[in-house]
RNA sequence: UCCCCGGUAGCUCAAUGGUAGAGCAUUCGGCUGUUAACCGAAGGGUUGCAGGUUCGAGUCCUGCCCGGGGAGCCA
């Protein structure tokens, strides 16, 4: 008897005695036979069951399965063309762990639902194979995240989640008391912290959850996401668009790589991911601006670049479009300015195709201590709470910079869905906290 | 915060201002290769909440609550 059986490994068990421990998907009858689909989290699997062939005790506690019930299965595996996956199990025997009672059935169908219902019943929904599939992709692409900072020389070093100030503006930020040291806030970015641990490192990155207490009812915006933050001591705007384009590529590829079947579960169009290879086009903010204009939009010259605007950009190419140095005045406080232009920063977004928009967001980060008080000052920031900050100019300061990239936008691009909220496990949104 | 759409059985949805219905789910019966199986039957309702118009409101009006999509902002 194997114990380490699993549904997406059942090829390698053909002809052998296994035991699935798992839940019943669905039970399907016809007559003296029985055709119970099993699940144990690493796929779905149908089992049969004929009359003349087992006790009727095992037949009577098939037949009385409810949808959702924990089991243990035991039986051979067998190349079946007709089942689902091309194997099937026959079922010897059965042990219910749990039966689901029948005046409280399971309540996801195998049927269509409305958003509401799914999402409050979030904690039940990832159970279905779509959710599950999408999970392991989620979990695919953190893991190729990892990898790929550990093969080029990164240190992963995680910046707080409970920080004294802001890091880019000050109105959406979830505020809470701090004992008796007064208020504090959830990170809405790790970067301030990265690139003090750059200057001791060299190369890091940190990788955790950040917090956004906007108002963003959108299928792009979450208010708690996930998001991976390189930076890199001596880097230039350069660098970043070479090591955004490598990290992206990287990511894709394992994900065609090592989640096939999951893409297919998704009815993910892999073609679109194939030729996600550098080189990927880069766009100055001019130029953008130009091609906008020409194809439509009238967002003038100065202005960040909306949803709309993302969207027509990213329509003119097969890959991500990297766009750069944008105007300062619509960037942030801690952006290098470009020596030969002062008015543009130092700065990149790297756009997914298809209409997912900014999946990156970065720059080289300002490098001299007189400069970064001033702009500190004009965005009225409380000085004191940035002295730390202000210190990495004050010693030794280098040219450096970094990026952040956001893991359900990534994920909900390579799989091609249509709303974020299905890449995180419990998505927190304006309007839902539950589960 | 603003704009648009919606809320009817556990779920997905019907119902000209005139007797609230179907499919799925659940229960019972039938069927030896089913593929969201199929066939037959049964049970299941304070139509989001409060008020108003009307002989009569799921339907029309007002307010509120809840959700969805989008805008702005962002990853």
């Amino acid at each position: 008897m194997s114990t380490d059986f699993t549904i997406a490994r059942a090829a390698e068990f053909e002809g052998r005695d296994v035991a699935l421990y798992g839940w019943l998907y669905n039970l399907r009858e016809s007559g003296k036979i029985l055709f119970p689909l099993f699940r144990d989290g690493s796929g779905v699997m149908q089992a049969v069951v004929s009359k003349k062939d087992v006790s009727q005790e095992v037949w009577q506690r098939v037949s009385d399965l409810t949808q959702e019930s924990s089991l243990i299965a035991r039986g051979a595996v067998r190349r079946e063309p007709r089942a689902p996956g091309g194997y099937e199990l026959v079922l010897r025997d059965l042990e219910v762990l749990h039966r689901v009672p029948e005046d409280t059935p399971y309540p996801i169908a195998r049927k269509e639902h409305g958003p509401d219902f799914l999402l409050s019943h979030r904690h039940l929904w990832i159970r279905s194979p779509r959710q599950s599939a999408l999970l392991r992709l989620r979990h695919e692409v953190i893991r190729s995240i990892h990898e790929f900072f550990d093969q080029h020389g990164f240190i992963l070093t995680d910046s707080p989640i409970l920080t004294p100030a802001a890091c880019e503006g000050t109105t959406t930020l979830f505020e809470l008391d701090y004992f008796d040291l007064g208020k504090a806030y959830l990170t809405q970015s790790g970067q301030l912290y990265v690139e003090a641990t750059a200057a001791a490192l060299g190369k890091v990155y940190c990788f955790g959850p950040t917090f956004r207490a906007e108002k963003s009812k959108t299928r792009r915006h979450l208010t708690e996401f996930w998001m991976v933050e390189p930076e890199v001591a001596f880097a230039t705007l350069d660098d970043l668009m070479k090591l955004g384009e490598d990290l992206v590529t990287y990511i894709v590829q394992k994900a065609l790589q090592r989640r096939r079947p999951e893409l297919e579960t998704l009815e993910r169009d892999t073609r679109k991911l194939e030729h996600i290879q550098p080189p990927f086009p880069r766009l100055s903010y001019d130029e953008a601006i130009k091609i906008l204009h020409r194809k439509g939009s009238h967002t003038p010259w100065g202005e960040d670049l909306g949803g709309a605007d993302e969207t027509r950009l990213s329509e003119e190419y097969d890959r991500p479009v990297i766009v750069h140095r944008y105007p300062a005045q619509a960037k942030a406080f801690y952006m290098e300015p470009d020596p030969e232009r002062p008015d543009l920063a130092l700065c990149m977004d790297m756009l997914a195709p298809e209409g997912y928009g900014e999946i990156i967001g970065g720059s080289q980060r300002l490098a001299d201590y007189n400069l970064l008080l001033q702009r500190l000052r004009e965005n009225n920031l409380p000085e004191e709470a940035f002295r730390w900050y202000l210190d990495l100019r004050k010693f030794g300061s280098v040219p450096h910079g970094g990026f952040g990239l956001g893991v359900e936008r990534t994920t909900a691009w390579i799989a091609g869905i249509p709303h974020i909220r299905e890449t995180i496990p419990f998505p927190r949104m304006l309007y839902r906290i539950y589960p």
